[in-house]
DNA sequence: GTCTATATTCAGATAGAC
DNA sequence: GTCTATCTGAATATAGAC
């Protein structure tokens, strides 16, 4: 509580520099020196704030897996109609990941391929509750004829498949279509919109 | 052309398990030593056969990316009507993922942390005419009055994601969702129909 | 708490016999 | 072509001074 600058304390400077590094390169792929030198500190004091690499990891990991469903819970509690809670969760987990965008593959690669390392057990303990309200409201609209039967899953699927893996796919993308940076972007924010209307215009009755 | 045995030569042999390991555990991942275990072999063998990591990685990889988008130009050049062109290409596309599951995530990830080792310049070689058939295909159809006007980046973007991203995040699902190794085939099985049905769904007239 | 120096382990690559 | 043994460099981790 002294400072109170970005980087107060070394702790700090650590778990940034090992978020950059981890997220960007996995956990095979990032190096203790760079945490390192991106924390502007040596390598001995990493092992002075956190036993090892898988430690450190495990650390960064667990807080970045928190990001992925965000307030999602308390959303499909409010009271929006069925097709406002899909708009705003489309809108509101595109922006989460335009702010973050390497998040989705980070997550993904690293259950993949750890999946020892203590991400199952936590993403059983943070089993967010918002798949099983979204499940029953889905069923819930169905009942009502409000929309068409479609198994949950795969609606959930589909949604979420649409939000993140155009993040996942950038580097094709780009090659495929020839779209630059900043068109990228104008996409991404088009999709805010655009991919909850798709949603509902292929479910609604 | 002697044995004709599926290993039949050294090589081969080694190819295969470079394959299976490089896939498994991406090119930070992968050990070399890994590699020569599976080929039962030793490691010098890799090195007489292949310069060294990077080029069989480079090899593997561009083998593999090539199998992505299979023979979607000649379907984008048949006679079929726009929906079932839709159909035909998301029921083989699935089809070929869930005969080589790992590679979306190999072939996307690696994209993401090595942009250096060619693979720009080899999807540019390789760059599906596919695309820009697409791309016109939309674009008649939306003006035939076919279908609702609607950026085709953002359909073909939708289409690839419903197809490829369940088995990116096929750890994750199993968590969320409970359902066990045969239910998710069951659930991908079911898709080759559903992703295309939802997307005609959404965009027909 | 922070640093330099060093130990240790591991992985990629090579030499050289057969 | 294939192997064993070895080299070299890199990366994680630790010892110990300040």
């Amino acid at each position: 509580m002294a400072k109170k600058g970005k980087d107060t304390n070394t702790e700090e400077k650590i778990l940034n520099a090992a978020r950059q590094v981890f997220i960007e390169k996995g956990l095979s792929g990032a190096r203790m020196q760079d945490i390192a030198d991106k924390a502007e500190i040596n390598k001995a004091m990493l092992h002075y704030y956190f036993k090892n690499k898988e430690m450190l990891f495990k650390l960064i990991f667990q807080e970045t897996a928190g990001k992925l469903f965000p307030h999602f819970e308390k959303l499909m509690d409010s009271d929006l109609n069925f097709f406002d809670k899909i708009r705003s969760i489309v809108a509101s987990y595109i922006d989460v990941i335009i702010q973050n965008p390497y998040i989705p593959l980070f997550v993904m690669n690293e259950m993949n391929k750890n999946p020892e390392i203590g991400m199952k057990t936590f993403f059983e303990a943070q089993k967010p509750g918002f798949v099983k309200k979204f499940r029953q409201a889905i069923e819930n609209s169905i009942e009502m004829g409000l929309i068409e039967p479609i198994n949950p899953i795969h609606l959930i699927m589909n949604m979420f498949s649409m939000c993140a893996f155009p993040f996942i796919a950038k580097p094709m993308i780009k090659i495929l279509t020839g779209v630059e940076e900043e068109q990228f972007r104008n996409l991404m924010e088009q999709r805010k919109v655009l991919v909850a209307e798709f949603i509902i215009n292929s479910i609604k009755k």
